[in-house]
DNA sequence: CCAAAAGTGTTTTTTATACACCCATGA
DNA sequence: TCATGGGTGTATAAAAAACACTTTTGG
């Protein structure tokens, strides 16, 4: 066991889990680890918890500092509080995630020392990560794999304007598994919360689909019931 | 603002909600706090981790120091990290839930000072609590609610053998809200985890009920996808 | 015989599933 | 004109909801 930094006594932490959609592919958000222990691993993006921050600040700080991200509205999924999760010492870290846009231009530059780099991961096939980090991923894809049904968080990761097609196959990634086309479509349509443009699809070498927009404000009047999540 | 205490510069503490069932109401657990602060008012068992346990085995045990009871199988349900949630200074608290029997013999003894005794509380009409524990308590009631039709959670607020009738009730405690009797019963059974006892109801100046049994093997076999909770 | 709760089925409505072809577009 | 994905409907099955009377028992 390495030298216990005075620091490191008993703080506690946060780690986030920033989901993102490219490709088809559903990502994660990891950071290239800058510092002992663990370096040059990657690493959920995670620091310490501050005296005079809430929690939910934090998370909100943090993420920004190793990833340049900001105001993502994360949510809390499960705290870790093993004895012998961090080598240096007692750390109590609380799981934070977020669904969100890949927006291409957006550079993710970390701001701290703390972290080298910041990448998007494909969530299959994702390295080793420090400490508990993979118990950590785990344990929150699946609760927002579980969530996906009776929230609307898919539509936090694809553009403003998507198609349906968009829709389903972001649903398919994160379920994992194929969806019926017709069904799909009935379904999310009778929602209520899907808004129609009238622009359609550009650029594309095939019939253009139409677009459609994530109207909030409907979908918090159908499930005001179930807000209370 | 009070002093300090060096001891409460940042710690981590579990608080616990204790589900109890009792004559048809739905109850809480609760002890009267016997220190500063808050000393006399109601609360929540809870207590501060120490440095070499996990937060389950910390929950474990101060349940136990508070009311005695033991072997309960909580689980968390969200952690509170408010800056001045604590007076006396920075604690952060992982609020963990069970629900149990309560049997009448058993007797709720604290074994630490700090709780001057342990009462069932009915939900309704719950007293102010210290701290932010009534805000906790909203929180982990209503995620149990939640949890109410996914997973298998009355039945361990019911004696071994219950007749349908008391489950009913216990439902219909809990969600707030009438049933109906018979879909009630066709959508019980349907489950399959159910074991119908020769053994009837005693005692009871009307038709005896037969008696059933909660069969946690079947439940597991049945739903071992949805386990992963 | 009365009060109290136990026990029981059918119909209707809603929701989920399975399934295959024509359409519009750009290259 | 062809390749590519866009778009559409119907029939079946399963699940949920609505609804009221007879039975058993102890007192």
């Amino acid at each position: 066991m390495e030298e216990k930094l005075p620091a490191f006594e008993s703080v506690f932490s946060i780690d986030c889990l920033i989901f993102g959609f490219e490709a088809g592919e559903l990502k994660i958000l990891l950071i290239e680890r800058n510092d002992e222990p663990f370096k040059d691993w990657y690493a959920l993006p995670g620091y310490i918890v501050k005296q005079d921050e809430s929690l939910d600040d934090a998370a909100d700080r943090i993420l920004y500092e190793l990833t340049g991200l900001r105001d993502l509205q994360m949510k809390q999924f499960h705290t870790f509080g093993e004895v012998n999760r961090h080598p240096q010492g007692r750390v109590i870290t609380v799981g934070y995630y977020a669904l969100i846009r890949i927006t291409g231009q957006k550079e993710l530059r970390p701001i701290s020392q703390y972290a080298r780099k910041a990448i998007w991961h494909s969530v299959n096939n994702l390295p080793k990560l420090a400490f508990d980090h993979t118990e950590i991923f785990n344990n929150g894809f699946s609760k927002i794999r579980r969530r996906l049904n009776h929230q609307p968080l898919a539509f936090d990761l694809l553009p403003e304007k998507f198609t349906l097609t968009q829709l389903q196959v972001l649903y398919e990634a994160i379920l994992n598994k194929k969806l019926d086309k017709r069904n799909f479509r009935k379904k999310m349509l009778s929602y209520g919360f899907l808004k129609e443009l009238v622009e359609k699809q550009k650029g594309v070498s095939y019939r253009a689909a139409k677009l459609y927009k994530f109207d909030k404000r409907k979908y918090a009047k159908i499930f005001q019931n179930e807000l209370t999540a």
